[in-house]
DNA sequence: CTGAAAGCGCTTACAG
DNA sequence: CTGAAAGCGCTTACAG
């Protein structure tokens, strides 16, 4: 029945009543400041424990100036990110190491465009410590978060320009694996395929496939990245025109899997078959690349060592803010699957990374 | 440039002495309280407005022993709602809802058994105004959650026997709904597949197919719900059994469309034909079963109504805690598709409720 | 080793 | 209509 006897402690008042001691002496033994007899401390930490007590937060942040709760900010919004498997997973990886570091995690589902010129109500009030920027902010966003005077972390994300710490996944290596990949099975005709508005990662994962590209010494011309779509249905018609080319990509590769899972859908609804009339595929490891039929080549991003490390690096900017700034590559691994091998059973491959 | 010109504004004080006034008076101005010439009140408002300045919360939550942010705890674990793409959609309008009634929403990882005996960590902080309880908690979690002596809502769960307010969907009537669409579909024998561990949800639903099968005047015997599995690998074996017994199920139900993605693609790979040599149904319109060949008849859950509402209720319990016992059904709907009408065109039908 | 006192930023009776 | 003062629960120099 520990911290279930009667009604909840409300105060560190009471507790030194009980504990026969001043506020002073219960707040020294709670935060292990101070020379405490042995033997009080003791008492203290039993009662606290007893009565289930843990100071008042409102207080302690006040006094201290600081919230152990840390901001999370997305982009393009808190809607579009819970959709997305692939950024729940670094969240619960966000979640747990914060957790564990004993920080609170405050959600805001505010949009960009209303902290443009004001800072998030969070920020303002002062209820966190930190922020972390999850999702694919524009450079302007990211400069606008700077001007919060806080600590701040760029997950899956990275503008060269500012001074935010960063961590992302090594696209740009994945990629190149996915083309070797690709030629191993005889290919010689590849299509890169992102959004028009993508960031830093999809610029990256181009880079990648233009290098490998021009190492595999192919035809630049029969070898093109495409960025000249906004949605999933222009994609899909770029794709179609592609295909009644002259030289017809045999495979394409699509910036990540929500992409590569809606035009192998929508293909197959045209009649095409995977691998055998065109090879796919995607990135991010998305649940759903598993499920279709056939199951989709991807690459593995570390997601759990993304939200880990990435919330590690804000903690120890919070700690210290003159640390020198913090920009992580994390390695990221293929996974060739039926999509583009036309075997029954997956062949995985390591990354050469 | 308003909100940015200088430094952010740390306190009261410093909007007092711009403002030429006492901080009782910001405060007021600030509030709507008291009396107030418009002049003053307007010069505060005019002057916080350009600097960006907003009450600090510690301070404030101090005072009013009010925090203006709610908790989230979850079940199991934070970590499995986060992966499932309809829970997902449920945080998604708690947040925007919240967002809307200036609330913050505090995250938890924190597992059943870590507050069984003593609450959350921002439970005993008084972090948090209430608590939003999301996933599959057990009769005794919410017993627990009571001791917190906070006000509760259980979003997508019920429990009889407490005084907690709840909003959950009626899959009673969505089950028969689905039934009754199978039987026009010509089947006589039908299987309803839940984990042994589900709660409410399960239940009502495993009810639902029973009266479904009643009112149909079906044979109970080749109609049977099974609840004798803790994992998916159990129910395929469940499946594979009952499709080798000697009146097998023409389709199978299954609790929701994690499970029935997971029997579709297992079932295919041992070369069973959906929905030829067997019927398949889900729950939750998850993204998982559209994408599937063929895609997979389900429900749709108003994921939004969810949240919303339930967001709502929890405000009016803080509000007024001594309000009556609230417990709210939402109507879902089913979407007939290709894993059980075997069209090449899904048809959709309008549920009866 | 322990405690009295100040003060973090706010709100709220209360006095004027 | 406005302001001085108390006090929410804590931490932290400082005195003893």
């Amino acid at each position: 029945m520990s911290g279930k006897s009667g009604r909840r402690i409300a105060s560190i008042k009471e507790i030194a009543k009980l504990a026969n001691c001043s506020i002073a002496t219960v707040s020294n033994a709670l935060n292990n400041k101070g020379r405490i007899s042995e033997e009080v401390s003791k008492k203290i930490h039993r009662i606290c424990r007893k009565h289930g007590y843990t100071p008042n937060s409102a207080g302690r942040m006040l006094r201290r100036s600081q919230s152990e709760t840390i901001g999370l900010l997305y982009y393009p919004s808190c809607a579009a990110l819970f959709r997305n498997a692939y950024y729940a997973q670094i969240m619960e990886a966000i979640e747990m190491s914060l957790e564990a570091a004993s920080y609170d995690v405050l959600f805001s589902g505010s949009k960009f465009h209303e902290w443009k010129h004001t800072p998030p109500r969070f920020v303002r009030q002062n209820k966190v410590d930190g922020v972390i920027l999850l999702g694919d902010f524009p450079k302007k966003a990211v400069m606008a978060a700077e001007t919060f005077g806080l600590p701040l972390i760029l997950i899956d994300n990275h503008h060269p320009g500012t001074r935010v710490d960063s961590i992302t996944t090594n696209g740009y290596q994945a990629i190149k694996d996915t083309v070797q990949h690709l030629v191993e099975q005889g290919h010689e005709r590849l299509a890169f395929l992102a959004y028009a508005g993508d960031g830093y990662n999809a610029s990256q994962r181009q880079k990648g496939f233009e290098d490998a590209v021009q190492d595999h010494g192919l035809s630049a011309k029969d070898n093109q990245a495409y960025r000249d779509f906004v949605d999933d249905e222009e994609a899909l018609a770029l794709v179609q025109r592609l295909l009644a080319s002259r030289r017809p990509p045999t495979a394409v590769i699509a910036v990540n899997d929500t992409l590569a899972v809606y035009l192998l859908t929508k293909l197959q609804n045209l009649g095409l078959e995977v691998p055998k009339d065109l090879g796919l595929a995607g990135f991010d490891n998305d649940p759903f690349s598993r499920t279709t039929h056939p199951p989709i080549t991807t690459v593995r991003v570390d997601t759990k060592e993304l939200g880990q490390s990435g919330t590690e690096i804000l903690l120890k900017r919070i700690a210290d803010p003159d640390r020198a700034q913090v920009n992580v590559q994390v390695a990221a691994e293929l996974i060739a699957r039926e999509s583009t091998t036309g075997l029954e059973v997956p062949q995985v491959l390591e990354s050469v990374v």
